[in-house]
RNA sequence: GGCCCGUUCGUCUAACGGUUAGGACGCCGGCCUCUCACGCCGGUAAUACGAGUUCGAAUCUCGUACGGGUCACCA
């Protein structure tokens, strides 16, 4: 109905983009993504004392691993930058000074002492609002002072928001804010608010804790002359103590997941499920994503962060990828485990066989290492438990039998391996863990001819042959 | 404490006045099987509480309880 919407994620580089702040941006990508829309990314760093270029990095660094491009920003500009607040100055003194000629705000040279002790001697010191005592005083441009708001005093402000439904407050909750700062940097609510006028955007999503300065930015927005946005406030995302979502409850950093060995899609489609579904759809494509996505199912109520559901979605995703890529991406993750020396084709036949087993891809490399170490150290607790001196026997036994299989595949090696036990009237069972351990060290892994035939006859003799002599550990 | 928001299985959620309250993760059992995983089958488990409106309420209204957010010259 609406023109393409225009949306932004503004981060302060305050640290590194964490789970909430990711979800947010999600939301924002997909909502503009879905309708044709701009999505424009701004640094918040008016407060010079927190923001680091670092953090700013980090967080550009997380929104592309997930592949969260955007159209305008500090790094590819755009045709309303600057987009970084520090860079804008001069845009807030212009909107402040314009202000304060309409009489819409005013410069306060109350000082924090002043406001300390007002607040202390009024009745309700945690009730306290400032009761506008520089609003007629007329402070001159030239003595220090900070630029405060008119709030009006009475009456409601309220607006439709697109998650919470009609939220309505009364302005005499409201106070006459600090806009501008005596060094020149802006307040969040006036800096947001005059960004937004300027990059034109019309759709404000961001967490539920914004909720409270809505009202005050609806009010600056009116001041400046201007229509205010729409509002879509995300409910928070909770810890699995249900409380806020912080470190001691478990991973809040995105590149932490990175580094875990998550695929950025698991995460991307566990988190735009947590606050949003689609009917009992669970597995989402991100074409998918940005073709549903819409508010009319975003949940008002806060979700709690399931970490095994995360490891679900990530473990599907990991079957999913083609395994060329998939070998690609479980590369430094082997390297990190000390293999460095891994052919690409037995790479690749390993990682088809350990897809489905692993939850991440750190689990993925730790599921095929052991094709590739040199020497293979068999766990000890398997070792001890199922090579005792008959299995030994028969695996060395089992060896010899493979000797001439041609080729060394699956089928060929399934058939040599019956006829060994069928000569010897044996089981299967009575080899197959015993054969496991030696050939991958554990009591876990795919099937036997699959781990053969990727080690290969010289692999495979040689392991099954020096079982006896392996290092345990 | 003021203001604002929220409350369906343990968790994420479906249901948009009429369903035996559905699905998914997890968990438990079973099947498959050389182990593990995958897959398949089955099970466990919820409308916070109380009034009201209605022929009929998880759905609408009010209250209570509980939870959360926020009260800066942070964002």
């Amino acid at each position: 109905m609406a023109s393409p919407p225009v949306v932004r994620f503004a981060p302060s580089p305050t640290g590194y983009l964490h789970i909430g702040g990711a979800r947010t941006a999600l939301y924002n990508w997909l909502y503009a993504r879905g309708r044709g829309g701009r999505f424009v990314l701004r640094i918040e760093d008016s407060d010079q004392e927190r923001s680091t270029p670092e953090s700013e990095v980090a967080i550009f660094e997380g929104l592309r691993w997930l592949g969260l491009d955007w159209d305008e920003g500090p790094d590819v500009g755009g045709p309303h930058g600057p987009y970084r607040q520090s860079e804008r100055l001069e845009r807030y003194r212009q909107a402040a000074d314009r202000l304060i000629a309409e009489r819409k705000a005013y410069r306060c040279s109350c000082t924090a002492e002043d406001l300390a002790r007002m607040r202390s001697a009024s009745p309700d010191p945690r009730a306290f609002r400032y009761p506008g005592v520089c609003r007629d005083r007329a402070v001159p441009a030239d003595v220090r002072h900070v630029v405060r708001f008119v709030m009006p005093a009475t009456g409601t402000t309220g607006w439709d928001d697109l998650v919470k439904g009609r939220i309505e407050v009364a302005n005499e909750t409201l106070q006459d804010e600090v806009i501008l700062r005596p060094n020149g940097l802006p307040l969040y609510n006036f800096g947001a608010v005059v960004d937004d006028v300027d990059m034109e955007i019309d759709h404000v999503i961001r967490g539920d804790d914004h909720v409270v300065n809505t009202p005050r930015q609806i009010q600056m927005f009116r001041a400046l002359g201007r229509p205010e946005p729409r509002f879509a406030h995300l409910p928070m995302i909770l810890g699995e103590d249900k409380k806020k979502l912080s470190k001691r409850t478990g991973t809040v950093s995105v590149l932490q997941y990175r580094d875990d060995g998550y695929l950025p899609h698991a995460l991307v489609n566990f988190l735009a499920r947590i606050g949003w579904s689609h009917g009992d759809q669970e597995i989402f494509t991100l074409g998918e994503l940005v073709a549903k996505f819409d508010f009319d199912a975003v949940s008002a109520s806060g979700g709690v962060w399931n970490a095994k559901k995360l490891d679900w979605l990530s473990s599907h995703w990991i079957r999913q990828t083609p395994v060329p890529g998939l070998a690609d991406l479980v590369l430094p993750f082997l390297g990190s485990l000390g293999v460095a020396d891994c052919p690409r084709e037995r790479l690749e036949a390993a990682v088809a066989l350990q897809r489905e087993r692993a939850k991440t891809l750190k689990e993925l490399a730790s599921g095929i290492a052991f094709y590739f170490q040199r020497p293979l150290v068999l766990e000890a607790k398997a070792a001890e438990k199922t090579l005792d001196a008959d299995a030994l026997a028969r695996v060395e036994a089992l060896a010899q039998s493979l000797e001439l299989v041609a080729p060394f595949d699956p089928g060929p090696i399934e058939a040599a391996v019956a006829e060994f036990l069928r000569s010897r009237g044996l089981e299967l069972k009575a080899v197959a863990q015993a054969a496991r351990v030696a050939l991958t060290g554990r009591t876990q892994s795919p099937g036997l001819y699959d781990v053969m035939s990727v080690l290969g006859r010289d692999g495979t003799l040689a392991r099954l042959r020096g079982a006896r002599t392996a290092p345990r550990g």
